[in-house]
DNA sequence: GGTTGACCTGGAGCACGCTCCAGGTGAAAT
DNA sequence: ATTTCACCTGGAGCGTGCTCCAGGTCAACC
């Protein structure tokens, strides 16, 4: 069991943010102590880093809070989690074909203001 | 001379970014006609290339204003805009590494659901 | 047993980067 | 000539994803 401020350190979300996932649903009701403060689960923390792996890429809420649906609605989803993460695998791999070659252009540019000094 | 439909076309930017980016100085006063419609030059639509080179690798609107003001400044300030280029390149090649190794971690989650079907 | 500090809730506020709107002027097409 | 269309300006509004605040409850350490 984490409390929140071992939460913060382990998924490296602000606390505010954890409150805010644990609101709008993308986390499900976390544990709380007999003071009503939370208490996170190793299986809190292993979602919380899943989430942060799509957030990171780019993932919309929105659509990371349709494949918590989905985790939560059983074993049976699994093929459309599968085709979820497919196609979330394949903006990943377009903004990084993206991204490459706009550094190609940052590389000319910068080679060509070396080249006028 | 490009029309502002024109310029839509050319640039991929939509017409109003384009008069949002006039109005906080990213792109320099662009020239009217007499009824004072915009005629976007050659050399605006080259700047707005560059533009949306930084903008699609992330760079904040703060910082590309700071480099159009170099770029304003003349020659002498080619030095900072090449420290200014280098520092974003380091954060593109940072954002292309961090999106490589999350790209893995959903390779494997996926690899992990089709071994449960 | 008092002070400090972590945490709680509900809701407001914010930063960013556009995007849209009202009300109007010229220009282009039939 | 008239309808339609592109465009103008200034300013308001919006979507996203947090972040902050007020007002309060426990807990933990001296």
């Amino acid at each position: 069991m984490y409390t929140p401020a071992e939460a913060v350190v382990e998924t490296g979300f602000s606390l505010d943010t954890l409150r805010y996932y644990e609101k709008i649903g993308l986390l499900e009701r976390v544990d709380r102590n007999a003071a009503g403060q939370r208490r996170f689960s190793e299986e809190d923390i292993g979602w919380l880093g899943t989430l942060r792996c799509l957030r990171e890429t780019g993932m919309p809420i929105a659509t990371m809070l349709r494949f918590a649906e989905l985790v939560r609605a059983g074993d049976h989803t699994v093929p459309d989690r599968i085709k979820l993460l497919e196609e979330h695998d394949r903006q990943v791999q377009e903004q990084i074909a993206n991204l490459a070659e706009r550094q190609d252009y940052i590389h000319n540019k910068i080679s060509y203001y070396r080249s006028l000094l």
